[in-house]
DNA sequence: TCAAGCATACTGATATAGCAGATTTTCGGT
DNA sequence: ACCGAAAATCTGCTATATCAGTATGCTTGA
C-alpha cells in the first residue's frame, strides 16, 4: 500500500481514500466495511479509522448499527425521491446565480465543458467514470459561477451522495436527448435567470428518473435479507 | 451531573449535550473548548467527546485547529450571507411543497403556531428563548408539511446554524410588521405553491438582514486577535 | 430432519496511556 | 522596563487493550 499521500491527520487520509473508494463504486451498494481489516491495510490503528467512517456514516454514504456492523448504504426509494427534492432546490438556486453573476470565462468554460459531458454520456465500462467525473465537474462549476462558498459545499455534499448511486450500471438505456448538457449550459450562460431556473428543474427532474431505474433492483434489498449486516460472505 | 439522559452511546450523550449548551448560547461564539474539561466533566473518556465535538464540527456550530484547540465558530459575513442563500433554497422549496401537499390539519397548526410566534417577537431576555424555540418549531413544521423526510434533515441542520447567531442580542431594534409569520403562514395556508415560494423567498431575505444586524460587532474579531485560539481567559 | 441452545468469533464502543505540536509563561540578558 | 529564548502547560491525535453486544455455526436433543 502507497504511503504517499501526506495529509494533517490519519483520520482524514482514512477517510480520503474510503470515499474515493465508494464513489468510484470499488465498495459496492450493500458492502460491509470493517474497521480492524481497514486498520490493518491502512497500516494505522482503528481509531482513525472509526472517525472516517464516522464521517462518512453523517454524510450518508455509509450506515451502520451499533456493534453489529457498517456498510455502504442501500438506499430507500424515498430516500431517493427526497434527496433529488433537495438537489433541485439546490441546484436551481446555483443556476440562478450563475446566469445573473458567472463571468464571461465562466460561462465560457461551462460551454465547452458540457459539449465534452455530452460527447461521453453514451460511454459504457470504463469510460463511465470519465463521465462521471466530468458531469460532476460541470455541476460544480456551476455552483462556483455562484460564487457562494457555502451553495458549493451544500451542492458537493448533496452531489456526492448521488455518485454512489450512479455507478451501478442500467438496465436499459432509455435514449436521451445528446445535447442535454449542451442546452443546459447554453440557457444559463445567455438567457434570463428565470428561464435557468427552469432549465434546471427539469434537468433535476430528469436525473431522478434516470437514476430510480438504475436503483430499481435495489428498492426490495431491505425486505428481503432480515441479516442485515451480514458478515459471512454472501454468494 | 445528572446521568438521567439515556442514550446509544456516551458519544452520541455527549452531543447532545454540548449541542443543546451551544444553541441555548450558554457555549457563546467565540468561546474554546477543551475535550479533556468536557471529559471529567461529563464522567466519560476523551473519545466520546471527541467523536461529539468532531460531530459539530461538520455540521458548522465549531471550528478548530490542528493541537491548537476548538470553539465555537466565528462567523464570517460572506458565511453568513452564503448560508441564508442554502437557506433560501431549502424553505422555498419546503414552502412550494407544503402549499402543495399539506393536510387540513398540518394547514391549520401552522396558523395557530404562527399567531403565538408573532406574539413573542418582540420579548427579550428569558423569553427570547421560548420566541427562538417556537420560531424554530414553526419552520419544522412547514418542512414537515411537505412530506419529504431528506428535505427536512437539510433544512434542520440548515437552521441549527444560524440558531447559534440569533442568541446575540440586537443593537436596535428595528420595528418589524407585527404579523410577519401569520401573513406567512395564511399564503401558505391558502395560496398558490408559486404564491408561496415568493412569500418565504422575501421572509428568508428579511431574516439575513435581521442576522446581519445582530453579528455586525463579531465580523471583525478574526481580523483583531491573531492569537486565534487563546487558551487563557480572555476580559 | 429440524429446531433450540450455546460457544465462538466477530462487530463497534470505550478507557487509558503516551505522543507531537501549539500556546502560554517564565526567566535571563540588555 | 523591554525583548527573546527556553521551559512548562495545554491542545488534539494515535496506539493498545478491554468491554459489551451481535451474527454465525455447531452441538444437542427431539
Amino acid at each position: 500500500m502507497k504511503e504517499t499521500l501526506a495529509t494533517a491527520s490519519l483520520s482524514a487520509e482514512a477517510y480520503i481514500i474510503l470515499r474515493e473508494r465508494i464513489l468510484r463504486g470499488e465498495l459496492p451498494i450493500g458492502q460491509v466495511v470493517s474497521r480492524r481489516k481497514i486498520a490493518v491495510e491502512l497500516g494505522m490503528s482503528m481509531l482513525p479509522v472509526s472517525e472516517a467512517l464516522q464521517r462518512l456514516e453523517l454524510e450518508g454514504l455509509l450506515e451502520s448499527r451499533p456493534r453489529a456492523g457498517t456498510r455502504v448504504k442501500i438506499p430507500t426509494e424515498d430516500e431517493v425521491r427526497g434527496h433529488y427534492v433537495v438537489r433541485e432546490a439546490l441546484e436551481v438556486q446555483a443556476a440562478k446565480l450563475f446566469a445573473e453573476v458567472a463571468s464571461a470565462s465562466e460561462r465560457a468554460e461551462l460551454q465547452k465543458l458540457a459539449a465534452r459531458v455530452d460527447a461521453l454520456s453514451t460511454k459504457t465500462g470504463k469510460d463511465r467514470f470519465l463521465y462521471l467525473s466530468l458531469h460532476e465537474k460541470l455541476h460544480r462549476r456551476i455552483a462556483e459561477g455562484g460564487h457562494c462558498q457555502p451553495l458549493c459545499d451544500a451542492i458537493e455534499k448533496n452531489q456526492v451522495l448521488a455518485s454512489t448511486w450512479l455507478c451501478v450500471p442500467r438496465p436499459k438505456t432509455t435514449d436521451e436527448p445528446p445535447r442535454r448538457h449542451q442546452d443546459l449550459a447554453a440557457i444559463l450562460c445567455n438567457e434570463s435567470s428565470k428561464t435557468a431556473a427552469e432549465a434546471m428543474r427539469k434537468h433535476v427532474q430528469n436525473a431522478l428518473k434516470n437514476t430510480l431505474a438504475r436503483l430499481e433492483s435495489y428498492f426490495q434489498i431491505r425486505e428481503t435479507g432480515k441479516s442485515v449486516f451480514a458478515r459471512s460472505v454472501k454468494h
